[in-house]
DNA sequence: TTCAGGTATGAACGACTGTTTACCTCCTTG
DNA sequence: CAAGGAGGTAAACAGTCGTTCATACCTGAA
């Protein structure tokens, strides 16, 4: 978690919703995620991101308005990614509350899974973006955290979720399955733990435990 | 989670692993403890603090070394308040794996609810602190890993627990559990949320879900 | 060939950083 | 009453911060 090497460049070279962005700019990108990560948004300087991509301070205000709009469209397109993820993994999936939840999480967990840096990245520093910009992230949050609930909710409808919480507890279950899925970007390491498909798998049941599902 | 004002001064100015230090210190503990919660220890300055609590920059040096060690004592007595209330919830609890491990989780909750800034500057900045001091606080953290996960085996070695992920379960339902319970710091607020003894119960039933306990 | 536009430079801006210093004012103790 | 330490102040330290600017380069189009 601390220190090694984080390799972004693939992330950002290849990603769909940066196409507009030039090279040199998706190579920021890339480079401040990894300082981001590694030491925080507040403690990483635009000199130490613009010298560990072999420019000089000045040139990251030819692709970004400031430091503070690095850090948004970081922010930003994680979320993106993200949601995209998951809409994909509900396509052709059967309309049963079970099935979908399942989808869901593991799509959610893989999400967080395949970069971990950028989803703790995301996850750790969208607070500290401008009110503004914090209201619509924290906008799109509520959306994703309200998809997982309203499916938990039609599943206590038709039985099959038994639900801790009472009359909140779609919510209150939705709340312990993204809090415990989104935890992990912060401690896996593809080297050390299983891969992610297994793990996302082991989550997958992990939350059908917690909805109490038949 | 943000901007409300949050009182740290009771916390500090009872606490017992404190008494050493005085009022003064206490109050600028309590200030740079409400500081780093809102805006991060990193964006917060030491004028910051000081003019916070009706002191000049200089002052500050007469109780802490750096503004690192501010953050340190901060830590620090976070992690030993919390190892505390653990141990105090586990003496004269009946000595099997189910009740144990409840307690253990309760206490842990409580912990996390009873002063979520506190704890939520603890999880977010320990990061942040310089290496020997961080490796210090991981130890501290994986013992208590530790304390959980070791609950769960015993739990599934005598069949009250039936854990998901194989051979590494113990830990892995740990980390879900602790992960699940440590991010409530992040979102609870006492004047929307259930009061913590019930919000703490619904944790605790949540945790024996993931362990699968009969 | 000329011109324009995107990109990089290096120096500079003022503001702010954590910390140190010399000095002052109390309160306590001998 | 004298001495001394604890805890406060104001000013200054050397750096670093995010950002701007005039200038230069390179590339592709007219």
């Amino acid at each position: 978690m601390r220190g090694e090497p984080a390799v972004f460049e693939e992330v950002f070279a290849s990603a769909p919703n940066l196409e507009h962005l030039s090279p040199a700019a998706r190579r920021v990108l890339a480079t401040s995620a990894s300082l981001f990560y590694r030491r925080g948004a507040a403690a990483t300087s635009v000199r130490d991101i613009t010298s560990a991509c072999g420019l000089t301070p000045g040139a990251l205000y030819n692709h970004f308005a400031s430091k503070d709009d690095v850090l948004y469209v970081l922010v930003e397109h994680g979320h993106t990614s993200l949601e995209q993820r998951i809409a994909a993994a509900l396509v052709d999936v059967e309309d049963t509350p079970l099935v979908r939840t399942s989808a869901w999480v593991r799509a959610y967990v893989m999400g967080h899974l395949v970069h971990p840096e950028l989803a703790q990245v995301v996850r750790r520093e969208y607070l500290h973006l401008s009110p503004a910009r914090y209201d619509r992230i924290v906008r799109r949050r509520r959306a994703l955290r309200h998809q997982l609930s309203e499916l938990l909710r039609a599943g206590a409808a038709d039985r099959n979720f038994d639900l801790i919480g009472g009359g909140n507890g779609a919510i209150r279950v939705a709340v312990m399955v993204l809090d415990m899925c989104s935890r992990t970007s912060e401690w896996y390491d593809p080297r050390r733990n299983d891969p992610p498909e297994r793990l996302a798998g082991q989550y997958v049941a992990a939350a059908l435990r917690l909805a109490g599902a038949r």
